[in-house]
DNA sequence: ACGAATTGTTATATATATACAACATTTCGT
DNA sequence: ACGAAATGTTGTATATATATAACAATTCGT
C-alpha cells in the first residue's frame, strides 16, 4: 500500500481536484481515487504529479505512513 | 513513456535480474519487462526499487531520457 | 437562500502491470 | 568445451489503473 499526501498539497495549494486533474492530464475522478487511496497513481502519474508540485516523488507517496507535515515541521526545529 | 536507469545500476552492482527480483519481491521476469521498456513499474514497485537502490525515484525513473552516467558526472565537474 | 461548483460514490469498459510457464539463445565458471 | 546460470522472447491469465457516465451530497459565491 502506497501512502501518498495529496489531499494537503492540493488543499494549501486550492487547487479543485479538476483543476489539478487537468494540470496532469488525466480524469478528476481519477484524483479522487487517488485521494481516497482507492489505487496508486502509475509512475508515470506519480512523475507528472511530483512534476508539477515542484516536489520529489517521496515527498508525495511513500511505503510508509507520512507524519503530518505540521509535525514533520515542528520536529525539524530541534 | 518513463525511461529507466536499471540496467545501468543493476550491472553496476553486478546483480542479476533474479537477485534484483527476489530484493524487490517481484517475478524475475518482470524485471526483465521494465529493463527493456516493455512496461512501466507501479508506483509501488518503483518505490521499492529507489529504496533497493538507495536513490530517489527521479534518479532512476524520468519522463524525460536520462543522460548516460558517464556524461552525467562529466558534466558535474565543471 | 439560491444556483453553481465541488466532492463522494457506484458502475462499466479499456489499458496496463504482474505472475507464471516454456523455450531458445547467450554468457560464464571451471 | 561442457554444463549451469542468465537472458530474451512469446503466450496466457489475473490484478490494477484510468476514462467515462451518472447521481447524491456538500460547499461556496453572491
Amino acid at each position: 500500500m502506497v501512502h501518498n499526501r495529496l489531499p494537503v498539497l492540493r488543499a494549501e495549494r486550492g487547487l479543485s481536484r479538476k483543476a489539478l486533474a487537468d494540470a496532469v492530464g488525466v480524469n478528476y475522478q481519477t484524483i479522487g481515487y487517488l485521494e481516497r487511496g482507492d489505487f496508486n497513481p502509475s509512475l508515470e502519474l506519480a512523475l507528472k504529479l511530483a512534476g508539477f508540485f515542484d516536489l520529489p516523488v517521496e515527498m508525495i507517496f511513500s511505503l510508509t505512513p507520512f507524519r503530518p507535515l505540521s509535525e514533520a515541521i515542528r520536529a525539524e526545529q530541534e
